[in-house]
Order: C-alpha cells, then sequence, then structure tokens
DNA sequence: TAATATTACCTTTTT
DNA sequence: GGTAATATTA
C-alpha cells in the first residue's frame, strides 16, 4: 500500500494540467473524474461521453497522484475499446500508459493466469480455446460419456455448462443442483469436460475468468499481490459483467475499494452470455457507501433521435430512471422505410447511402448499417457491391475461423503445448498423411488412460494397444516432424517458425496439389498469416517479455484477437455489422435493416421472454445516430431457403410517428392491413381492417384529461388531451413539457 | 482409409 | 443458402 506521503505530494504538481484535465466537462462529468477514493457509479446514458470521463479520471489519478500509472487496471470488454482507451489515455499522460493495465476481462485473466497457471494444475504454456474447439472437446467427451448427440445437441449442453461456468457454478455444485435425466447427463459431460481440459492444459473463454477466481480464492498470497497491484479499478460496460467477473471484481477490490464503474442498464444486451443487469442495479448495495452520479446530457444525437429512443426504451418496465436530453437541437425526423423484399431494402439502403454521399456531403465512413443476424449482411453486399459503394463488414466469417489459419494456429499450439489434444486432433492427419480416425481415436485414448500428453504417446507409438504397423509407421513420421519443429520454435521468429510448419509438414504443398482457386485462395490467407507473424516480430524486438518465448506470447495474444479490431476509421467505406457489434460506436448516419418481427425482435428472443432485451438493442442502434436514422422493414424475406411474410417490428409502432417520415415502396395490398395494426397511428384512413390481434400489453384504462398518470421513465404527470388511436398527452412534472404516448404500449399508470 | 454423395439441420447476438 | 455429420463406394 502507498504511504500517506504520496497522497500528500501529489497535489502540488502541475494545478494547470489538472484543471486542463477538467475545463470541458459538464458538472456531473467533473463531479465523476474528481470522485476520490471508494467506489463510484457512473450510470451514463448513451453519447453522454462515458468514455471521456473514464479516460479523465485516469488521467486525473495518475496527475494529482493518488494513482501510480502502475496501480490502475481498466477493464473493457472488446480489444477495440481496450485500444481506444488506451490511445485516449495516452493523449493525455504520455507514456506512463504504459504501465497501466488497459485491456479487457479475458486479457486480464490470461496474463494473471500466465503467471499463475502451475498452481492451479495447468501449464504455464496453456491453450485458449475458442467456440469451435470447446465445442469439438464437448462433443469428445459426450461420445465418451455415452450421451446421445441426438437427443442432447453439443450446443445445448455447451450452452448449459457455459452458463454454469458464468455463475461459478462447478460441475461437482452442477451435479448436486440437478435432478432430471438430461441434467445429470450434462452433468456428467461437465465433469469429463474439466478432467479433459486440465489434461489438455487447455482454458476456454469462460475458464479465464473462473479460473481466475478460483486463484484469487484459493491462495491469498496471489489474491494480496494483485490487491496491491491493483488500488485503482475501472470498469467500462458494468452493465455487461456476469456474475464470475463481478466477483473478480469483488476479490481484487480490496479494502479501499476504490472502483469505478461504469455503465447503462438500458444497454445491457448480453443476457445470453450470461451478463446480469443486477451488477449495475445493485452496486450500491454491494460497495456501501458508493457514490452514484447520472450523466444525461446527450452531446452525440438529434433531439429527435433521442425521443425516438427514450420512447422506446420507456416501453420497458424496469430501469433506472434516467432522461437524455441535448441542447442540439431537433434535427431532421426518422425515416421509416418498408420495401417488397430484402432485395428492395438493399437497394433503397444502397440508392439512399448514394444520395446522401452526392448530395447531402456526408462521407462514407460516417454511415453505418446495422442488422440482427449475420446472415443478414449477404444479400446487403451483393448489391453495395452492384452500386459501387466501397463497405467494410465487422465481425460475421472470421479470418481466424478459417480452416487454414485454424490447422496453422493448431501446429503451433501443438508446439508450445505437448498436451493438446484438441490441436493435435486437428493437425495429425492435415495433410492426409494415413492416420485416420481409428488410430487417433486410440492415441487419444491410450493418452487419456496413461494420464500422458499426447505428445509423448505419439512419439511411441508402438506403445498404443491396437495400431497396424503402417499406422505406426506413419505416426511416427509425424512426431519425427514435429519433434523437428519443436527444437526451433524454443526461440527466433515466429514467422520462420511459422513458415517451416507450413512446409515441413506438407500443409502447403497438399494446397499447392489441389490446383484450385479455393486452395489458392487458402495459401493466399496462410501469407497473410505469415505477415501478422512478421508484424510481431517486428513490434517484439521493441518490447518483449521475458517469461514467453516469443511463440508462446503471439499464441497468447492471438487467442482473443478478433476481426472486431479491424474496424478502420481512415478509409472510406461505409461500415456493416450487427446491432451488438455497434454498442459503443457512433455514426452520422445509421441504417436498421430487418425491422421485422421475428428477425428484430427475433422469435427466438421473444420465445424466451428476452423481449426487453431485444429492445434495449433496438435503443443502442438508435443511440448511435448522430444526425440521420432509417429503419428498414421488407414485407417479404427468405429465411434459411424458404420465403415468409413479415410484420413490421413492434418497435417501429413504439416510436412516435410524430418524429417519423414514414417511406412506402410496397408494391401490392393485403399485407398492408397487418402493417397498419402494428404501425398504429402512423397514417390514417384506407386498408382493410385487420383482424383481431393480441396486444402486447393489454390496454389499461381509458385515460381522461386531468387524470393524474405514472410513468415508468418519465415520473408523474397529467393527462393533458386525449387523441385518436389511443394517443394521449401527458404534462410531466419537472420541466419536461408534453409528451405523446400510446395509451396501449405506454408503460403508464392512473393514480387516483 | 479416403473421397464422394447425400442428408439433416440450421441461425441470434460474442469475449 | 450453407455447413457438417453420415452413408456409400473405391
Amino acid at each position: 500500500m502507498t504511504t500517506e506521503a504520496s497522497y500528500g505530494a501529489a497535489l502540488t504538481p502541475g494545478a494547470d494540467a489538472i484543471e486542463r484535465l477538467l475545463a470541458d466537462l459538464n458538472p456531473p462529468q467533473r463531479k465523476a473524474v474528481e470522485h476520490g477514493g471508494g467506489p463510484l457509479l457512473v450510470i451514463a446514458g448513451a453519447g453522454s461521453g462515458k468514455t471521456r470521463v473514464l479516460t479523465r479520471r485516469v488521467a486525473y489519478l495518475v496527475a494529482t497522484g493518488l494513482a501510480k500509472p502502475s496501480e490502475i487496471l481498466a477493464i473493457t470488454f472488446t480489444n477495440k475499446a481496450a485500444d481506444e482507451m488506451r490511445s485516449r489515455v495516452e493523449e493525455l499522460v504520455g507514456g506512463v500508459s504504459r504501465l497501466m493495465w488497459v485491456m479487457t476481462f479475458h486479457s486480464a485473466c490470461a496474463r494473471i493466469l500466465r503467471a499463475n497457471a502451475e498452481r492451479l494444475g495447468y501449464k504455464r504454456s496453456f491453450t485458449i480455446y475458442d467456440e469451435s474447439d470447446s465445442l469439438r472437446m464437448i462433443k469428445r467427451c459426450m461420445a465418451d460419456a455415452d450421451v446421445d448427440p441426438k437427443r442432447f445437441t453439443p450446443r445445448s449442453v455447451r450452452a448449459q455448462i457455459s452458463a454454469a461456468k458464468n455463475q461459478l457454478i462447478d460441475a461437482t455444485d452442477f451435479r448436486e443442483r440437478q435432478g432430471s435425466f438430461y441434467e445429470e447427463k450434462v452433468a456428467d459431460v461437465y465433469e469429463l469436460y474439466e478432467r479433459r481440459m486440465v489434461a489438455a492444459s487447455a482454458m476456454d473463454f469462460d475458464d479465464l475468468l473462473v479460473r481466475t477466481v478460483n486463484l484469487m480464492e484459493l491462495f491469498e498470497d496471489v489474491r494480496e499481490r494483485y490487491r496491491r497491484q491493483f488500488r485503482w479499478i475501472l470498469v467500462d460496460e458494468y452493465q455487461d459483467t456476469n456474475h464470475a467477473q463481478y466477483r473478480l471484481l469483488q476479490l481484487l477490490a480490496g479494502e479501499e475499494r476504490n472502483i469505478t464503474v461504469v455503465g447503462d442498464d438500458a444497454q445491457s444486451i448480453y443476457s445470453f452470455r450470461s451478463a446480469d443487469v443486477r451488477n449495475i442495479l445493485e452496486f450500491e448495495r454491494d460497495f456501501a457507501g458508493a457514490e452514484v452520479i447520472k450523466l444525461e446530457q446527450n452531446y452525440r444525437s438529434t433531439g429527435t433521435i433521442l425521443d425516438a429512443a427514450n420512447a422506446l426504451i420507456a416501453h420497458n418496465p424496469e430501469q433506472k430512471p434516467k432522461r437524455l436530453w441535448t441542447d442540439a437541437g431537433r434535427g431532421e425526423p426518422l425515416t421509416i422505410a418498408e420495401l417488397d423484399d430484402e432485395h428492395a431494402e438493399a437497394r433503397y439502403v444502397a440508392g439512399e447511402i448514394e444520395r446522401l454521399i452526392s448530395d447531402e456531403g456526408y462521407a462514407r465512413e460516417e454511415v453505418a448499417v446495422f442488422y440482427r443476424m449475420n446472415a443478414q449482411s449477404r444479400v446487403l453486399e451483393d448489391t453495395l457491391v452492384r452500386y459501387e459503394v466501397p463497405y467494410q463488414v465487422i465481425g460475421g466469417t472470421k479470418f481466424y475461423d478459417r480452416a487454414e489459419i485454424k490447422d496453422a494456429i493448431a501446429y503451433l499450439s501443438l508446439l508450445v503445448n505437448p498436451a493438446d489434444a484438441m490441436s493435435f486432433a486437428r493437425v495429425v492427419n492435415s495433410p492426409r498423411r494415413g492416420i485416420g480416425q481409428q488410430t487417433q481415436a486410440r492415441i487419444l485414448s491410450h493418452a487419456n488412460t496413461t494420464g500422458e500428453d499426447v505428445w509423448d504417446v505419439m512419439s511411441r507409438p508402438e506403445q498404443v494397444p491396437g495400431l497396424g504397423t503402417a499406422a505406426v509407421k506413419a505416426v511416427s513420421r509425424f512426431a519425427e516432424t514435429m519433434a523437428g519443429l519443436r527444437e526451433r520454435a524454443e526461440d527466433g521468429s515466429v514467422a520462420r517458425i511459422l513458415e517451416a510448419v507450413l512446409h515441413e509438414t506438407g500443409y502447403i504443398e497438399a494446397l499447392e496439389a489441389e490446383r484450385t482457386l479455393e486452395a489458392e485462395g487458402r495459401i493466399e490467407n496462410l501469407q497473410e498469416l505469415v505477415g501478422v507473424a512478421e508484424e510481431f516480430d517486428a513490434n517484439r524486438a521493441v518490447e518483449g517479455d521475458q517469461d514467453q518465448t516469443p511463440l508462446e506470447e503471439f499464441l497468447a495474444r492471438i487467442s482473443l484477437y478478433t476481426d472486431q479490431d479491424t474496424l478502420r476509421e481512415d478509409e472510406s467505406l461505409i461500415t456493416l455489422m450487427t446491432l451488438h457489434n455497434a454498442k459503443g460506436l457512433e455514426f452520422e448516419v445509421v441504417f436498421m435493416i430487418g425491422c421485422e418481427e421475428g428477425l428484430f425482435p427475433h422469435s427466438r428472443s421473444v420465445e424466451e421472454g428476452n423481449l426487453d432485451e431485444e429492445r434495449r438493442l433496438c435503443y443502442v442502434g438508435i443511440t448511435r445516430a448522430r444526425k440521420r436514422l432509417y429503419m428498414t422493414c421488407a414485407r417479404r424475406r427468405m429465411i434459411h431457403g424458404a420465403g415468409g411474410w413479415s410484420v413490421p417490428s413492434r418497435f417501429l409502432g413504439e416510436i412516435p410517428s410524430e418524429l417519423v417520415d414514414h417511406h412506402d415502396a410496397t408494391t401490392r395490398t393485403g399485407w398492408r392491413s397487418a402493417r397498419d395494426e402494428v404501425l398504429g397511428g402512423m397514417r390514417s384512413g384506407g386498408g382493410i381492417q385487420p383482424p383481431p390481434r393480441k396486444q402486447p400489453r393489454a390496454p389499461e384504462v381509458a385515460f381522461q384529461v386531468g387524470d393524474d398518470v405514472v410513468h415508468a421513465t418519465f415520473g408523474e404527470g397529467v393527462v393533458t388531451g386525449v387523441e385518436p388511436d389511443n394517443v394521449i398527452v401527458v404534462r410531466f412534472r419537472g420541466g419536461q413539457g408534453e409528451r405523446k404516448l400510446m395509451a396501449d404500449y405506454a408503460p403508464l399508470k392512473k393514480v387516483s
């Protein structure tokens, strides 16, 4: 712990510098930055300058001497957010930012575990399995535990295990809690999976968190060491933390509890990954004496866009009350466009983008298109190519997900971690070496029964029961090749090792022999990977880690890297991404496509009762837009082959009609009745009366002028007008003026 | 064992 | 529309 002296000495230097850090902040932002020690919760609405507050606060802590740079742990959820925070902090405090830990939960955990893995029975050079690796491992475990993959899909089993881990329920606890036959079986797989993962010295993404918690709980010395190191903790997007992450923060916060968390419950969109909004809602209880600061002034969007967002989110019953406001002016109305099908939708979007760029002077990099599912990008991409609109897609099929890249990385993993059974299985017969499933299964089960590393087993194949002479010979050859490569893997250039692997294992040769366009593409991808390795080598020459070999460091880095991080801002491209990926970003112009029931909100979310979360996702999308927002829906859409009729998303109807320009480009009638029903008061007259249908929320009571009402978000008010289509006008207390609400949908109650 | 053909099943969102 | 597991055959 630091002495009193360093606190005192701190306040003298650079009073100017400190004032400059605070100068352009609004009062609540300033208050958050200047908060001293102890827990702090910042409820930061969309676009309210939360990153600015976080980075300034880090700089402030350093500038005032309250914190040494090395005592700061700043946590984000994505690498991209971490990179941005790091560079913004660096601008403020300079090179000392190097000493801080500014990274994702997962990278921080991986780094802690690298230094301590042996205490938990893992090798220091443990391998990190991504989702597909872990799914393969699950499948293998299911086969070995005699669990029928037809009755229990591997994905659902993994999902259950993952959910359990994120709640820190280990295999033993899991078994104790479960009753049904199904859950018993999952418990069998869970136990086996945990054993196999340790045997392979491998961790999945959940393990990174769970094992770090285990480490801190089991070893007081480790816990104390990191508590002393991270005296100041800051967490971004706190609403997305799960229980394991919450526990980790609790363990790290220590007695001083210098923990700052920033988040927005209205932007919690990761409950499917076990994120628990309660973490943010109950922060004040968990960290008693916490100061709470709300940031409600929005610096990003027009008043119209904010009104739309506020009106939409008001349909969610439970949230921390907050009202986003701006003094930026009204701006232009939103556009809701209805098209015939996804092709017409794509043409509309492409045409509008062209128009916005050529007539209204927007730059391509200021435009983004968001969708619910990655699969939706395809049609749009085809159209953009035809319209010659340059674009980039964030997420989706990833470079590191390609088979050849995974193969190459699996080879390297096996060199570094000789216990890595999944990498072995991936690589041993690729390219074909005459080592088929039978042989592989025998080697793996021999490794499992003897407890040896796969590497050692394959090095002495004659000891494996049941192997024929041909198999023994093939395996020996492979083992020799690998042994030769391993000697050289100890040090030196990663790029060189990778090239040696690709050539000496015959991998490239096999691709060349294919003489297909596809194989050529694969070779190009591998060359790109070599390029990545070269870049890594060059950077490492400047700042290397002594504890790890270059190859180990490379693999550790790459396993937590996704191409999320490849978002480019400087090039003139429009950006395509899922709504989930859009969180934390902002664009002048935003298109949200596929706003149809079943797609958005997704039918599965509706079935599982996660409608509120879908609505928050919509809220996130809307609040990304600075100036212009388009929402589109198609009346017909192909979903995996078969086409179907669609109904506009209920979210469109939740946006007050006076904020919207409605653009109808559909060509036939018949569908309109369904649409009019959802869009409600948006247009009047005409059309056939829609068949009666269940309302999302039953109409409560008829409201009359003069009724006192209370609204989930806006608070108390009085009804000042009643309009057709169940629209009522309410004047809320607290100088917010009047709002039009749809009585059937708004979370509004009469008070007597 | 490997290569090909056929079928089933899919799809939410991601560190 | 696409992948991945399975059946079939050389």
